[in-house]
DNA sequence: AATGAATGAGCCTTCATTCAT
DNA sequence: CATGAATGAAGGCTCATTCAT
């Protein structure tokens, strides 16, 4: 049990590595078991198909981000501080896990991943719109739409991780300082 | 000749669409002769293989991109005033052209892109370094980093999009305003 | 044209000896492709699938073998004649037809078949129907069912094939007067 | 042992059931091995392979089919009632052992059945020959082939299990004195 | 003896590309 | 130039058989 379990993750890292820079049609099944050290009808007895496996790695990164996000927030924060550090967990796992970031940003808005699993994600998000009504109702930010700062955060995220990938340019503490500067002082109160 | 070019279009308004819509793998080649209107052996003539017509498209769709951003900018504009017409002008040509925009999505960073067509594009971009260096040099704007100005206006040009597609919000004007005052406001304002 | 004609008939023949040998399941396409001198896609040009060559020699056999069943039959011609001018029709078509016969005998009760054959096989036994009504109103036979005549008709002929394709036994000309004699003696008035 | 003799026979049914609904190939061993509550491996235990199950299978029912046809016929009885009690036998065998009954039809002429199997059939049809024999000898049937009855005999019992199976018409007693008397008055009465 | 997880050969089918017309 | 019939390599998936437990 405990070696099937292993099994079943060496096929979802291998799905990842591979998927996410070969694309979901150019990875063969056959590929991919390779990779993970297994036949290729081994994948059958854990995954119903080429796609459940996508899916359910997809379930998997979701969880792994969620659980990155709330990390490590401490109890009495100011809104400030906690869309912060939210802001930071988010960007520094994307920086961190390169594959995982990648495929995130090719997958979540394709028709393999199901309903369900989309309807669970955005369950998740619940907290960030708790956190923009305390920053309204405290004078913190300014009356902002819940999507302007969905879109300001996951912009960043997104461009930040691909100016990485990109080698363009480093992406420094200075730079993500920036960054969250502009945002943040765009957001807060105008002091006219 | 005429007919040629003719051709040659029809072919890549057939990919853009059909690709964007089924994936590149999920794009047979004699479906894209079908909805071009010609025959499958045809399109070899054009282009040298299937990848070739998406690596030709980008460039296409770029040129195209880049014009509509420096559309309508008058001569004499403000800081303010230019980077809020470019930002715009991009912002609507992907909530208007949703074919290119989600081409420019999923290809932006596929490996079917030449270096050279990605060079190009660079160069395409001199406009905006010039723009955020005369901001800075008049005080419209704080002393900020090229690439920050980048994230932002890409991470919220994708953004806005995919919520348009995604349908869970309608991108309105005030929506629109909301992230541009966001955007604006954190660039120039003066800490105190 | 004439060319496709010719390649979808090499493939029904193809398909006809292989199957009949070693049943469908046990004939890959790649064989039949390879019997027939064609590409193993070049099937599927000419048939949706596996499936649709059976449906259509299937078709094709049992539209042969009406045909021949009805050849040769004289006018004006005795209900004794007419039966047994079409029994050994329909006989000599599965002795002289080896491949044919053991193929209907093998596919005309299998689930590969489509509903739409099989009516149409039905509405071809008219003729047998009013035959036996005609010997029934003329008094040349008693008054027997008309199953009871098709049980003795197919039966006579599947055993009568099937002795000689085991071997066993020549079908002489013997026999199979022998048995058209017990056959018919049976059905025709009994002279008590 | 008795354990053994018990698993080996679920097994055979097993197989009998799921290859006479879905064929040999339609049917995994893995689902023989499910229906039979063995598991898969267990199988090559009492089977060298898939085919042998087959093999096995059919000598099983010739030989209950033989038993059947022997059953209840009393010492003294005339040809006509031998031929007739032995007849409805085996028919009745055929129309209350679904079964058993397609499956002989499927798999009478296949490769998989092995010659000795197929001699041991043969050497089991024995008293039919001396049957007719005697009838010969006593006047009581025209002097007919072997075959001519054995064509018949099998013949009509195929049919009218094809004919029940095909929902076609119900096989009623009645039916079954008619085919009887045909098959009967054929073979036995004198011509003039 | 019994199991069932693991395997990989082999299946049906698709499709990028070629080439005779 | 244009076509589309033909090809065969390659893909996803199944399943008979083996073998470690």
């Amino acid at each position: 049990m405990d070696e099937s379990r292993d099994k079943k993750q060496r096929i979802l890292q291998a799905t990842l590595r591979l998927i996410t820079d070969n694309g979901f049609h150019g990875t063969p099944v056959s590929m991919i078991a390779n990779e993970a050290g297994v036949g290729a009808g081994t994948i059958y007895r854990y995954f119903a198909n080429k796609e459940a496996i996508i899916n359910e790695l997809y379930d998997h990164i979701q969880k792994d981000l969620h659980a990155a996000t709330m990390a490590n927030i401490p109890a009495d924060v100011s809104v400030r501080d906690e869309f912060r550090l939210k802001w930071l967990n988010i960007l520094h796992y994307f920086l961190d896990h390169h594959y995982e970031a990648r495929f995130l940003e090719q997958y979540s808005a394709s028709p393999f991943i199901s309903p369900e699993v989309t309807e669970e994600k955005n369950r998740r998000n619940a907290h960030l719109k708790a956190l923009i009504a305390r920053g309204v109702a405290t004078g913190a930010i300014r009356e902002v739409d819940y999507h302007t700062v969905a879109v300001l955060l996951w912009g960043t995220v997104y461009q930040l991780h691909q100016l990485q990938t990109s080698g363009m340019r480093q992406v420094t503490e200075d730079l993500i300082d920036d960054i969250f500067r502009v945002v943040w002082d765009g957001m807060s109160k105008r002091q006219d």
